[in-house]
DNA sequence: AAAAAACTGTAACAAATGTTACATTTGAGT
DNA sequence: ACTCAAATGTAACATTTGTTACAGTTTTTT
């Protein structure tokens, strides 16, 4: 792992200690290079080892036992994949975790993780501040698909989109995507989008959105 | 606290430590009661120390924005009131908490959490599985949410719950709670569970559920 | 035991969303 | 500039779920 990307690392970042090559090499890991879209890891394998990403990207997918995929996101090297359930009673895997592109990961055993964290409290802030951050992920994302109309979600998820409600701003996302991350079919939220953009609730040109009724849009939480 | 609590608690249990009552007075915390049905955290408050409850019990609602409310747990002391928040960079709480009879809490500051850590090996192993676990029931909720039909909810959980699929099993949940749970309508859920009873699928006695048909019910998911 | 409250079943109807299909537009690559 | 694939718009219709209302049942309280 590079100097920038070990700074850059949500766990191993700002750790105050002199030499970082001494700390990796003590580090008892093994690492291992994937292909592109391979299927590394399965909703349900045990986890008793932190995956830390190096290089590369991936894709995590929750799959719903009737088959949908409800996309949860796209995680970009250098990141811990799902280092929560390292520590939990069940250990296992809540997602599956498909690579986007050839990749490297260091499987680092439990027992190193914890010594670890016993001999430095800033990789033990790190670690539970990390963990902290994808439990409010998580709780936002919950909060998402617990909002039952299809405009409402559109609503709740452009506001915290647009950092100034007054100005237009970009979403990264097509239709297909957005529909995957609300859990609704394709073209029911292109017709809510269609009804919005009518009802003069906002406007959109290619993926630049806009706010035009703030009042509006708020109703739709109502 | 008393001994019996102390041992029970999800991160004070186990800790193998001499004496007890000495580790509890050098902790620096403020006890607080509050009456039944009182509000005490509301979503979006700031979390800048450990609420422990000590006695009672709460109830924390996820609310919408659309108004609904989507019921998420009930808590019985002792345990942390959302003990991963304490440590994420937006440190809010992501739910109302409201309490369900008189409570007792103790709240406890980060930095003395941080210093139990670091000086008993014990606390932060179970600091960590409990927020690993907080973390995994979280996604649990996610995937029940994510299935779109009602019936498929309900065939995922009663499979849940039943530890045998082949015995009845007790709901300890009314029809209320259920749709509550789901997201869904009271009356919606009740069309769900007659149907399904009517096509031979499930039997219910009060809340006394039994899988009949578990190809059938397992076809929900498809 | 009677009364009240909470819970459950169900029906008619409204509203929202899904499904399918296809036309149109956009964007990328040549 | 042309071609092809991907993305988007949209319409008709099916399906699911929500809403409201009320009656029957069970549980709790008095």
């Amino acid at each position: 792992m590079k100097h920038k990307d070990f700074d850059s690392c949500p766990i191993c970042g700002n750790l105050n200690i002199e030499d970082e090559e001494a700390f990796l090499d003590d580090l008892k890991c093994t690492t291992k290079v994937y292909p592109k879209n391979e299927l590394i890891i399965r909703q349900g394998d045990v986890c008793d080892a932190l995956y830390m990403l190096t290089l590369g990207s991936v894709k995590t997918e929750m799959i719903t036992e009737n088959g949908n995929i409800l996309g949860i996101e796209i995680i970009k090297a250098p990141r811990p994949l799902a280092p929560a359930f390292l520590f939990s009673d069940n250990n296992h895997f809540p997602v599956d975790i498909t690579t986007l592109e050839e990749v490297e990961i260091i499987k680092i055993p439990k027992s190193e993780i914890m010594r670890m964290m016993m001999t430095n409290p800033d990789f033990m802030q790190n670690y539970l501040t990390h963990n902290a951050n994808r439990t409010q992920f998580l709780t936002n994302r919950l909060q998402l698909l617990s909002i039952k109309t299809i405009k409402g979600k559109i609503a709740h998820y452009l506001i915290e989109q647009a950092q100034d409600t007054t100005k237009p701003f970009h979403i990264n996302r097509n239709q297909s995507e957005l529909a995957e991350l609300f859990g609704v079919a394709r073209p029911s939220l292109a017709r809510s989008l269609s009804e919005m953009v009518q009802e003069g609730i906002i406007s959109i040109n290619k993926k630049e959105y806009r706010i035009l009724d703030t009042n509006k849009i708020k109703e739709l939480f109502v």
